[in-house]
DNA sequence: TCGTTTTCTTGACCCGTTCAAGAAACGGTG
DNA sequence: CACCGTTTCTTGAACGGGTCAAGAAAACGA
């Protein structure tokens, strides 16, 4: 079966606390959510947590690898749990809604600029920019 | 010949002003230039200029399509002049630094999501992260 | 040359995020 | 199971990039 937040955070040698098991439990339930969004989840379950709190707390799992950050121009930051694939992602001009895109060409090739430039490249992020559905109707 | 400022700004339907002549010329040199950056050379050139006025004429050229903006996460802004081609951009995770990369599979095929769950896409942006030459001498 | 409209100047302000100091609490150890 | 060192949380200030607002200045069609 798929690990609880406490082997998660015991696995990336992580302290287990209730707010970083918050964070966790809110973010499976909720993809693509903004810092800001997290806070109000997870205050709404433990009561009052400090906004530095939530944003330590995203930051620790972004760099350990529980969760990847997207940070779309113009529009704060999102969190997802999806990590170690590269998948992509469509965000909304307008609102900011961010979902998933599979990579549009298999795996490995988007690793692949065509020219480096001596750049020792690590990551390739694609954003496909436009309007959800919600959006369109003007 | 390629138009000088002055012949782009009149057709995009702009006013002529030194400010703008000046930031035109100046990102014609320096591509991938932040805000401030541009705010340097412009005033190198005519003596004072204001941030709000650099700002502005970098908002009007980008709203016009003189302008492209790249906004790598957690760096400022970066403007070029070559626009119309959907190439992408290799940026540095450490200093900013931004290159320029052709698209990797040709023309049109990175304006396909594989999956648009309804959004309508207007652009694919792609960022390669890495370091660049100078920031891999740790 | 005039008058309208756009653009520039100055200065305040905003948002998302981080920094800093100290209090709280996790969890390995005796 | 109590202790202590280290990590994490609280509170409150600050930061950087960028925008908003009001008025002065300059462009340009008539």
């Amino acid at each position: 079966m798929t690990p609880g937040p406490r082997e998660l955070l015991k696995d990336a040698g992580l302290r287990i606390t209730a707010p970083r098991i918050a964070v966790l439990d809110w973010l499976a339930d909720h993809p693509h959510a903004t810092a800001d969004a997290v806070a109000e989840g997870v205050r709404a379950r433990l009561g009052s947590v400090s906004t530095q709190a939530v944003y330590d707390v995203l930051n620790a799992f972004t760099r350990t690898g529980l969760l990847r950050r997207v940070e779309p121009a113009g529009h704060p930051a999102r969190y997802e749990t999806r990590t170690g694939d590269n998948h992509h992602h469509l965000v909304c001009r307008n609102c900011g809604r961010t979902e998933d895109v599979d990579c549009v060409h298999g795996a490995a090739p988007c690793l692949e600029p065509s020219n480096a430039a001596g750049f020792a490249v690590d990551e390739a992020e694609v954003l496909f920019w436009g309007l959800c559905p919600d959006c369109l109707g003007h």
